[in-house]
DNA sequence: AATGAATGAGGTTTCATTCAT
DNA sequence: GATGAATGAAACCTCATTCAT
């Protein structure tokens, strides 16, 4: 088994380990049982548990920061609304696909401490700006409403957040598309229908 | 100073190191020498470190659950608007109130372990549930949109928390009664104006 | 409730409670809750617990020693068998009377640190001289086999420690006069009829 | 050094230190001292200090009991009294062969705590049936007195209890043979020769 | 004299990390 | 490169004792 193998090998079975444990519950003991090494050789891949744990959780944001693509909207050959369900479908995707490190990337993650706080929110505003600049855009185009762009970045992503949140840690049942196109609904129209 | 207030007092401290460090990086030390107690001081209070915090978290959610009252579809005197709009107003002001417990509701408190996560479910159930079923009592009236009222309530609950997360760790600086339009606004129209 | 009344009320709680939990698992806080007094009380009777559990100790011994009485070989209205029994019947009797002391003596005094064992081992020894002097005189008068004094004495020191022991904490239900005799007998004729 | 040296290693300097100090006053910290280890690696072997301390009694209960060997009073080549004096001999010398572990069984693990006293009851108790039975035996074939089997059984013992417990904790010093033979004389005809 | 809140020394245990083999 | 025994810092908690009221 080759080093990248064996680094992967290690990476998976500590990501299932953090999953279902949390970051400190988690010992290197069971990581290293899981992954069926000893444990000097853990710390041959890895500088330490943290070193992992970040590594994990960078991971992750990588492949969701791929996940979401630009909206162009002058593209005459893919309708606006089409390109926001598509980013949010990949994104729940991502999620979906490895829910193990979605559970770490919203729960184990978070308050570990001011830290890695301060990296969740590095990340959370890239993505935040990535979508206010779309909104923006939008706005421009008359397809997204006036209003504070920056807030309703950050009150779509907690919105995206929450649900798979509970779909990760209450085992909420809902197929992907389903969930989808839920959160489109709810970004293109709220559902109050008052006044106050 | 009698028992009341000591407890009080060591509470008070105990959620601040708390919100600074984490968890587990606030240290029984520091929360005594915060409170200017000696260290077995505070174990004449509070059985464990574990208990503080669920005290603290549970102090909190009493407090939040308090700010939240049912909508009655049928007052005359009140627009439904204005009492959901009222509802969103005291949960952000609770929150605002004491943004200390707000960053551990928030950030501490999630993924600590899965006893803790169990117990964050429960009371965002108990919140789900409630907000669930005002929706589908607005339904009803046809003053909130067709579709899974759970969703709304997950998406809602979601929403809410982002913002006030960012407040709370990122400092956003936005004042309370704007906060509360925008969330308002949010939840009654969404943002985008596209078909899919 | 005067000095001595309450003094002795707490030393008769503190030796219910040494007994039932031994000398370390003894809490302050039990022995106060127990004689009805704030712990702060206790220490304006006894220096510490050690000192409280010494006293207790110290009068078992000192009750112990009254019950010993030097046997007269010489007096003719008593014979020395009917003397020696009669320490015996004292002894057992003594040990009888407060079930809670003699547990202490011989279960929760035993190896509590070098300085108590000392302590016991210098009781044990007064005892054991007493004891010797008497059998040396017994044998001096053909009343006592020849043999070491003090090793008989130890011997039998021993044999009776250890059905004390038995009824103590095993709950052996002997009635006093029947180990008296068992004693004597014992000490008489011991039990083998072999040749080595 | 292989594993199951390192835990003897770390037994037998536990031994002396709980022999030295008592159970309470030996610190894991003086006993990985003695040891030349790691306070760690102390924990490597042992789950916790009452784990080590119970495995060193647990081992001289079992030294003990092979050096009991069942009197067979049907044997033709060997006298019961010499089988007697046999288990005498070889209990009297394992008893020497290991002061300390005899120290801490006699002194240290007494009125530990009620778990404790247990398990040394149920081993007198053990010891005490299978000597009670030998009498009973004895007692058939008349090479035994008339009498409770069971409370001689109980006062044999505690005579070899007592004058081990004066060897090793005062350093009486007697010769092993010379023990060995003060108790079986004892056992055989006591030392009393008188009528009460 | 009585109280009981406050103290803080001290000990056990855990577990991430190191390093000799 | 792999191993796993050894390390020791660090943290929680207990509880006998003190002392202001």
């Amino acid at each position: 088994m080759d080093k990248t193998e064996r680094r992967l090998q290690i990476l998976t079975n500590a990501r299932d380990v953090f999953a279902k444990r949390g970051y400190h519950a988690a010992k290197i003991d069971e990581i290293v049982a899981a992954a069926g090494i000893a444990r000097g050789t853990f710390y041959l891949y890895f500088h330490d548990k943290r070193a992992i744990f970040e590594e994990i959780v960078d991971n992750a944001f990588v492949r969701l920061g791929e996940a979401v693509v630009r909206v162009d909207t002058e593209d005459p050959t893919r309708a606006v609304g089409t390109q926001i369900e598509e980013n949010i479908r990949r994104i729940v995707h991502a999620l979906f696909a490895d829910p193990a490190t979605t559970k770490i990337l919203l729960s184990d993650a978070v308050g570990l401490d001011p830290a890695f706080d301060r990296k969740l929110l590095v990340f959370y505003e890239a993505v935040g700006k990535l979508l206010e600049s779309s909104l923006v855009d939008g706005q421009e185009r008359g397809i997204v409403a006036e209003g504070d762009a920056r807030v309703f970045a950050i009150l779509s992503l907690g919105a995206m957040k929450e649900i798979m949140y509970q779909v990760v840690m209450r085992g909420l049942d809902f197929p992907e598309p389903r969930i989808v196109s839920e959160i489109f609904r709810f970004l293109s129209a709220g559902y109050l229908r008052v006044a106050r």
